[in-house]
DNA sequence: ATCTTTTTACAATATAGTTGCAAATACATA
DNA sequence: TATGTATTTGCAACTATATTGTAAAAAGAT
């Protein structure tokens, strides 16, 4: 999905944590720097395997993974999959900027879609979250290069 | 979600069964004779507790779902909350029958949606599965009852 | 510089799902 | 209906993923 990427420096990265009442630490601000330069949602173990070098531990990991998603800073999704993967929420606009996800059944891999690429009507029933637009889409199915 | 429910005898169910490969056993019948009942996708957990009083193993259980979904008898899909659930696949049009979930996130219920509900369109780049059609929805948000 | 609270890092513990295997069962064939 | 073979079950052991307890370390307020 093409959008006007938003790079923070570590002095706003920082900022950011601190301003949702958290306190800047190095695994924290390293997590959310990693996920800046993410173009799909990230799992748990990709972003452990990206910060290797920085050696953090597992369950500080899954820790400020639930926290910075409590906060909002980030988003926690299963695609279908049923691999939870993080993603930056963008703050810019000061809400969860929505888009739906399309998720390769066979390799896994995460696709952003367009926001516009999913219309979904409200029939009488339905809950209200839809009527509002609060949900999130998943999508699942081959991707191309599965599909091949 | 609306449907004419299909409701097979324990001998439909064995012939069923069969006709994919499979033994007809105890353990599967009761599998699909609890999952004909279910009107949303059911966890293994939930299965698990409603055939309790049939006291069937853990493994056996989870082999069952994977073998019966292999063959084409059930579908398994994660609804956006990390919970693998399971649902009866209507032969009836021989085919996948497709309708979007949506899954609370909040207490996990989950609902089916018409599939008249959701408009995918596909732009550009997007996966070729999804121009064709082949692909499952998921929704997440809040229900009525948790969003009250 | 000091103090209090939060966070980390390690280990221990849960939870979900899978695998190995001997005994039991399904079902094809006689 | 009995018999033989391949599949399936049920139990236990195991793996992977995720969570929790806690002493020590670090953040940030004073």
């Amino acid at each position: 999905m093409k959008k006007e990427r938003i790079v923070r420096s570590i002095a706003e990265l920082r900022a950011l944590i601190r301003s949702t009442g958290l306190r800047s630490t190095g695994p924290r601000v390293a997590v959310l720097q990693r996920l800046q330069q993410a173009i799909t949602p990230m799992s748990h173990a990709e972003i452990a395997e990206a910060l290797e070098p920085a050696g953090l531990d597992r369950a500080t990991l899954y820790r400020n993974l639930i926290d910075l998603t409590d906060v909002g800073l980030l988003s926690r999704t299963d695609h279908g999959d049923h691999v939870w993967r993080f993603e930056l929420r963008d703050q810019a606009h000061g809400q969860t900027e929505q888009h739906p996800h399309f998720t390769c059944i066979d390799c896994g891999e995460v696709e952003c879609l367009p926001d516009t690429s999913i219309e979904v009507s409200a029939p009488h029933q339905s809950p209200r979250a839809i009527k509002r637009h609060h949900f999130e889409v998943q999508i699942t199915g081959l991707c191309d290069r599965c599909a091949a």
